[in-house]
DNA sequence: ATGGCCAAGCCTCTTGGA
């Protein structure tokens, strides 16, 4: 089982990318955040022609989460609201962040975490408030999926090896303790890094800006992760981030990362 | 120390990204 996540930074400007990349990465899931689209001009048909069933939850020119899966769903769920009570997930849904389907006994959640804009702002605020959300309905899928994988852009950089300057004094949105601390008590309910089980290196990266050539001289972010449970995580034989797509003529700003393990 | 790029919208500037 392969099963890729990439934030392509709008979907219909990368449509022949993110197309060309499946016909010679066939994963069976290929996650992906930033749509950028309302779901009526998704461009479903490159993705539908290669075999995948292709599920939405886009929103206009912010956001928007998609799942293409070439195997047999079971079921698609749109939100924290489809698992969580109203009351708790608030306003957090008007966001289009969280997408989640159900193959085979196994559930794959899709998330588009927010940026978190300044520190100390309201986007900053607005982050954490999603990050306390986001421990609740991981909680709910650990209690009905024993095999689980949450993949997604987490905006936030487990640790200084993961960024290519560690931060100083001034506190970098995405790095801050408080974040990091929320996300570890996240994994804390009985998930785990698969990218870590294979390398303790740091400067290995699956975002780049696009300014000042950061991406030649690899000063970049590993935001993009996958978690699994413990079961999966010990039958995971790689995961990787595949650079190549970064390197084309107009790319995403991410990198695809590819977990695989054996069934 | 600062900014450098890119996408979408109704669009020649603003918002957002991280």
């Amino acid at each position: 089982m392969k099963i890729a996540t990439w934030n392509v930074n709008s979907i219909r400007t990368r449509q022949s990318i993110v197309r060309d990349w499946l016909q010679q990465n066939p994963v069976e899931v290929l996650c992906v955040q930033e749509t950028k689209t309302i779901d009526g001009d998704f461009p479903r048909e490159p993705f539908e022609s290669l075999g995948y069933r292709v599920c939405v939850s886009g929103q206009k020119a912010y956001n928007g989460v998609a799942i293409f899966s070439r195997i047999l769903l079971d079921e698609v769920e749109i939100g924290f609201g489809a698992m969580l009570p109203a009351e708790t997930v608030g306003d957090l849904d008007e966001q289009k962040r969280v997408i989640a389907i159900t193959a085979n006994g196994l559930r794959v959640v899709n998330l588009y975490v927010p940026n978190g804009g300044e520190y100390e702002s309201d986007k900053y605020r607005y982050k954490l408030r999603w990050l306390k959300v986001l421990h609740e309905y991981i909680d709910r899928n650990l209690d009905r999926y024993p095999n689980l994988c949450v993949c997604g852009d987490f905006n936030i950089a487990p640790d200084d090896r993961d960024i290519h300057t560690p931060p100083g004094n001034k506190p970098i949105v995405g790095t801050t303790s408080i974040e990091r601390e929320a996300l570890k008590s996240i994994l804390n309910l009985g998930l785990a890094d698969p990218f870590r089980k294979f390398t303790e290196e740091g400067g290995i990266f699956s975002w780049w800006d696009y300014r000042g050539g950061s991406f030649p001289r690899n000063r970049g972010w590993r935001i993009d992760h996958h978690y699994l449970t413990p079961d999966l995580f010990d039958r995971t034989v790689s995961c990787q981030i595949d650079v190549e797509p970064r390197k084309l003529p107009k790319p995403s700003d991410h990198a695809p990362v590819i977990v695989e393990w054996d069934d």
